[in-house]
DNA sequence: GCAAAAGTGTTCTTCGTACACCCATGG
DNA sequence: CCATGGGTGTACGAAGAACACTTTTGC
């Protein structure tokens, strides 16, 4: 509600989820860190909040200089606040972790503290406890929950895909943010009805074999309505 | 992600969105700021994150102190982060919001910073910009927000109903935090068919007209399924 | 023509909505 | 016995699941 007379001795950041499908996977963004704590593991990109900067500022420019993304694709939005008092065993660290989803980029570089930077997949980042560094294995599952969840009832698989893409692209990215799999039939007459939600571009595609797809953006709708059905997942996924 | 050498000026508290249902009204707890800046103007109450505290912790403990509400009832969830650069003018201040939702209290007291503490209107707090401090009325409509999307699909309504209460006074919940009028009787069976949702606790109402309702308790389900939908407002509640 | 992928139609069932109707109590 | 609200049954339509079937391309 109101500050202290006194500064406490709190520092704030930004950690960013970001999220991309590449070769039929999942992928975060991950950094290997180049000094301690952790020296050597991978972690979430992110970094301090400047004096004079809001806090999707600082998330934006993070990933600009993480990614190289433009703002004007993408999508991000805040996700959590983190701020267990020994989450960095330096000092008092409370971090706003942003969720970002991205169309299939170039491989990122490292920059700052980061010795390395990588797309890595999600399912491996988070097998077996401990591998991501400070508490980031929980902020990038929170971020998963919230992007899969989001998929039900936004138009946010969208961002997963290039400017035009057909219907099965989009399939896709529902298929593996969710590992289910979907009926192509269904599917296609569900996303095509929604209102706004996607306009043919009026281009086709080409491919070696079957019938040329229409191609599609995404359309102006913010919410997907009817929502698209998560089915419970269990179901194997066949190969790329 | 990771802290810098130096502490930057910063200070990082809680503030609350406590929600409630008194007089067929939802209300919120707004607290009299005693000291500048806005001294004499309503706000959110909140406070400094101690500094061996969790941040869940620190609005545990604000939301008791203002209330005196135990944590075993009610429902406390984090909301978002504020933190833009000049929403306190005397410092960079960010804050965690939480949203907390309770059953009708007695009385707040007042207490620290504050001069006075009251349950409030949620539409007088909102309405005519400018009424609340900082930019707690961007904090308190993201709440309401909230409060009113999970409703869909959560067993959070019943934390706005005392421990045993019928399914009238649940619906009046719905009625209220939405505007708009539901149907009695598929309301009725909506709720008592989901599994786990309702407990009958045997007991039952004893009033001066009708017949008298069964009493049920909170059931052990996260999720309402299927989902409550909400009907698009605009229709005109009945008075009290 | 055949394989492969896109896209349409059809059937069955589930579930929301509207509303008629019955139940149980106080006065 | 009647007013008042609690609770059940039923008919209709919208939408999801499953799947047969047609369309349009490359080879």
């Amino acid at each position: 509600m109101a500050p202290p007379s006194e500064a406490p001795d709190v520092a704030v950041t930004v950690d960013l989820v970001v999220l991309t499908v590449r070769e039929d996977t999942l992928c975060a963004l991950a950094v290997r860190r180049g000094i301690p704590p952790y020296r050597g593991r991978w972690a979430l990109p992110g970094g301090f909040v400047l004096p004079d900067e809001d806090l999707p500022q600082a998330a934006a420019r993070e990933l600009a200089e993480e990614t190289g993304l433009e703002q004007l694709t993408g999508h991000l939005e805040q996700l959590a606040t983190y701020g267990a008092p020994r989450r960095d065993p330096r000092m008092r660290v409370v971090t706003v972790a942003y969720l970002a989803l991205a169309a299939d980029l170039p491989a990122p570089r490292a920059g700052g503290d980061a010795a390395a930077a990588r797309w890595a997949p999600v399912a491996e980042l988070l097998a077996g406890g401990g591998r991501l560094a400070f508490d980031h294995a929980r902020i990038l599952g929170d971020g998963l929950e919230r992007a899969r969840a989001k998929l039900e009832y936004t138009p946010l698989a969208t961002y997963f895909c290039p400017p035009a893409f057909t219907v099965a692209e989009l399939r896709r990215v529902y298929e593996i943010v969710w590992g289910v799999v979907l009926d192509p039939r269904n599917f296609h007459r569900k996303v095509t009805r929604a209102e706004d939600f996607l306009v043919p571009t009026g281009g086709r595609t080409s491919r070696k074999g079957g019938r040329p797809a229409a191609l599609f953006r995404r359309g102006g709708a913010r919410l997907l309505m009817p929502p698209m059905l998560r089915p419970d997942p269990g179901e194997p996924r066949r190969p790329p």
